[in-house]
DNA sequence: CTTGTTAATCGTAAATTTACGATATACGAT
DNA sequence: ATCGTATATCGTAAATTTACGATTAACAAG
């Protein structure tokens, strides 16, 4: 944002706001569904698996890290990553903690 | 991005992540929290809770609304705005459904 | 110690996002 | 018809994101 707002927003919505965006591109959306099946995964197979460069992949690896989305491992000379268990749980209960849910039945109609 | 890479994405990780980009912001987090609470608003009353200006304001409406995750509704000369349930159900439920879920309780203790 | 492999970081260009004020539009009320 | 209110859109500046190639760093193998 040009002059940035942040400050004035709650904690919370910052936060989930944070989560949402390090999930905000389809490369970061692939790499987490692949680390959620995998388990986890070295970052070269990840390279292999996305239309991307590696300098790209290692950016979207960081920015999900950043978001703690995933955790990331020094194996030798390559990195495994996988997901962020506890932090993606507190992730997915957010929206129904931040009243964020679909509460009961409730038909609308008109909008 | 520089070059559009999208087209090289799955229809449902784009789709996932375009949702995750309409929450990736503090204010669009706290309009659909505001919107999930009182089922429905009015656009000014928005512009009167955020730190943002009207024009701002009504920017982030039209993002929650190309994204699906919200309606609009003309009433008068003021804009009611609702949660498109459906929509945003199926996007809680994306996170399950496309494997990006906390399966089993596996603890993973090194990383 | 040199070489090859893997991944992170740097520098950078292009695209996108975010914010604002100004303007336009739509409608109710007078 | 005119005025006031509410909202959307336009134009634009600044910040951020995304992508890449090139470089650096870290390590294993020889």
């Amino acid at each position: 944002m040009a002059l940035s707002r942040k400050e004035d927003f709650s904690d919370r919505d910052i936060q989930l706001a944070e989560w949402c965006k390090a999930m905000a591109h389809p490369a970061r959306v692939a790499i987490l569904r692949t680390l959620a099946l995998k388990k986890e995964c070295i970052c070269g197979d990840l390279v292999i698996d996305l239309p991307l460069a590696q300098s790209t992949v290692s950016q979207h690896l960081k920015a999900l890290k950043k978001a703690g989305l995933i955790q990331g491992e020094v194996d030798g000379p390559r990195s495994k990553y996988c997901v962020h268990q506890k932090n993606f749980e507190k992730f997915l209960k957010a929206f129904s903690d931040y009243g964020i849910r679909l509460s009961e039945k409730i038909e609308i109609s008109s909008c």
